[in-house]
DNA sequence: AACAAAAATGTAAACGTTTGCATTTTTATT
DNA sequence: AATAAAAATGCAAACGTTTACATTTTTGTT
């Protein structure tokens, strides 16, 4: 609430911007420029508009700005008091010019419409503005070509680290970040690509806990909903810990209960009741959540109980999950933890330069048994 | 894929650049330091690399990336291969401090991890990069107060402009803006602020809509939920659209039908429990499709149909608002459009330096009747 | 072939900070 | 009070581009 009170000179006069040889000319008008205006770009006040009225020297309040604790507490408060007096703002990008960290760091997300990546993205976002760093994101829809060119776009950006979620990552883009030695995380998954340190969850892990769930069941006519898994590491690391669980309990998946499903909603509900019109399973495991609802979706149309007559289990507990009836049980994964860890980790790699590789960061999933899971009746 | 190929070219002598009388020590350092590295900060080629392997000036380079077809075709190509060769990537940072723009565009949302808003953001996003710009984004919680910092913050980072969401904006954030001469932009209201353009769609002509379409099956018994109308400007919109249809239809909404309910389906439902075991109405209008959710999963849980007992309408047709059981009936705001004309306004109005006050751009929802809603039987 | 006009390129001064070094002021020590 | 040491400040050269303006090269015309 405070009021800023912007001082403009109104009988602003500009000479001619000479730039030649004989200086005696130049240097009386640049005296002039700085005493008549509030000069520099857009009629907003420089660093040295302040040190000007704080009668001080630029330097001394660029230090005040950066170190404050070096310059004097009487010179301090002036520069305090002038630069609140003609509203200041600071212009990081000639500081960035300087060598210095630009305060912004990168994420890169296959989309940011989708509800486990906006809360990581959000966890992520917050943290930094915590440190008093920006975001910059950017996503690329899967598709890696995309990624190489976003990644050069940050980094014309002067990004200081970057984040990456999945993987799969073009080569060419590691390449560039690896020459100019910016600190990246790829997120999500439990191990990292090749020197890349990694923060997140073993996917694995929560699609055998959930795949155990519906064993302990006694289920074993089980089907499974999983995006392609061509692209998406995620959904592939799940799919592999569902088939070993599975494999090691003797269940087959026979192929038609082995389908493919797009992240949607809507088209598992689909894919689902054509399912349990035919030859229904008696527990549907999905590649995430949004799969599942569109699973119980399906019963719930076809008057199919749920999970009196078939479970259902997702991967994800996304928001709503708890929500849905009946309530889903799922696997969380911690994806507001994961952004804040990265954005902690990032912070730290570039504030101690501490180039030491990191150790990977598993962060746990866990088991959340709702109401969509039931013993079968005739075991 | 395709390969760089990084080529260092060890012996390259420079001269030295002298400045200041007595440099020995510093000049020969420096001398060194040029000669055992790709000059410039962190290993990374600069402009001047890449002219003096196209053997031309640094001017000329700068142009070939500004405007190419002002360089000479042999030049271009010259200039292009030394480029590639050396990995250059420009420094937009450098750039933008000589008065260009920066390429960044700013948008602050209440918060990111939010069905609509991150469809918005992803359209947003999309189409600065469709235009080579980098979107800066922060979240504010629908705290006004973290708003003002948000835009300092921004404003360091030389955002070319900005989009805000909603209509109530920190006075100290607008001021800075204005005196900055940033184009803004205000999202999602139809209205904008005091000398802002909006790009929007009409919220309460939405919510009169959904209203209307319960009106004429035939429902009187009506309950309202919505979110907090204090710091929400969207919900205050559209509650007055209802409440104002209501009145003409001569229809009272009884104090304990008129419910408050936050953003979250888990706690929607509980109300709507709540309310339909004491005493139901025949229909709900909630103030998003988020708490329609809520509603249906609440009626699903106590075994009460849905439309056949109850109907119930939302407002913003999220994802899976067509996919629940029964599918909601709900009006279509255009959130991927508003942030796609948003992103093009901004470009327009940063490149063509049109500073004309442009007109509100609203955006006409629509009204999708899905089968959530029935007429009430004993009419 | 000579010349003017147009196109391409080079030169060097910005852009708004930061920071090493030099200088001044303050504080502590005798 | 004189001096040394420490703290505070000032000076001016970076940082890596862009862009007037000057200069050179190319093109077109006769």
């Amino acid at each position: 609430m405070q009021t800023f009170t912007f001082l403009l000179n109104p009988q602003k006069i500009h000479q001619v911007p000479d730039c030649s040889r004989h200086m005696q000319d130049s240097k009386l008008n640049q005296l002039e420029q700085r005493l008549k205006r509030p000069r520099s770009r857009k009629g907003a006040p420089g660093i040295l508009d302040v040190a000007l009225r704080a009668g001080v020297s630029g330097a001394t309040v660029s230090r005040y700005f950066n170190n404050p604790n070096v310059v004097k507490p009487t010179t301090r408060r002036r520069i305090e008091l002038a630069a609140r007096e003609l509203g200041y703002i600071r212009d990081r990008v000639a500081g960035a010019l300087h060598g210095k960290m630009s305060g912004t760091i990168g994420l890169i997300v296959p989309t940011i419409d989708h509800a486990i990546f906006s809360e990581l993205i959000e966890a992520f976002s917050s943290q930094l503005h915590l440190h008093d760093r920006t975001m910059l994101i950017a996503s690329h829809n899967y598709d890696l070509e995309r990624e190489v060119g976003i990644v050069r776009s940050l980094l014309e950006r002067r990004i200081d680290a970057i984040a990456l979620v999945g993987r799969d990552h073009s080569v060419a883009a590691l390449e560039m970040l690896r020459v100019r030695r910016i600190p990246v995380v790829s997120l999500w998954n439990a191990e990292g690509v090749s020197g890349i340190p990694s923060i997140g969850t073993d996917n694995r892990q929560g699609a055998i806990d959930v795949t155990q769930h519906l064993i302990n069941l006694g289920h074993h006519r089980i089907a499974l909903l999983f995006p392609d898994t061509q692209f998406n590491d995620r959904a592939r690391d799940r799919k592999a810990g569902v088939i070993s669980t599975l494999a090691v309990a003797k269940i087959q998946v026979p192929e038609y209960w082995d389908r493919r499903c797009p992240y949607d909603t809507a088209q598992a509900k689909a894919v689902a009741m054509d399912m349990l019109q035919r030859n229904a399973p008696s527990a549907f495991i999905c590649g995430n959540d949004i799969i599942a609802h569109g699973v119980i979706h399906a019963a719930s149309r076809l008057g199919i109980r749920v999970p009196a007559d078939v479970s259902v289990v997702g991967i994800g507990d996304f928001k709503g999950s708890s929500a849905i009836e009946p309530p889903l049980t799922t696997v969380r994964l911690p994806a507001r933890r994961i952004g804040q860890v990265a954005a902690d980790t990032l912070i730290d790699k570039v504030t101690l330069k501490n180039m030491a590789q990191l150790p990977d960061r598993i962060i746990p999933t866990q088991l959340i048994v709702r109401e969509s899971t039931a013993a079968i009746a005739n075991g």
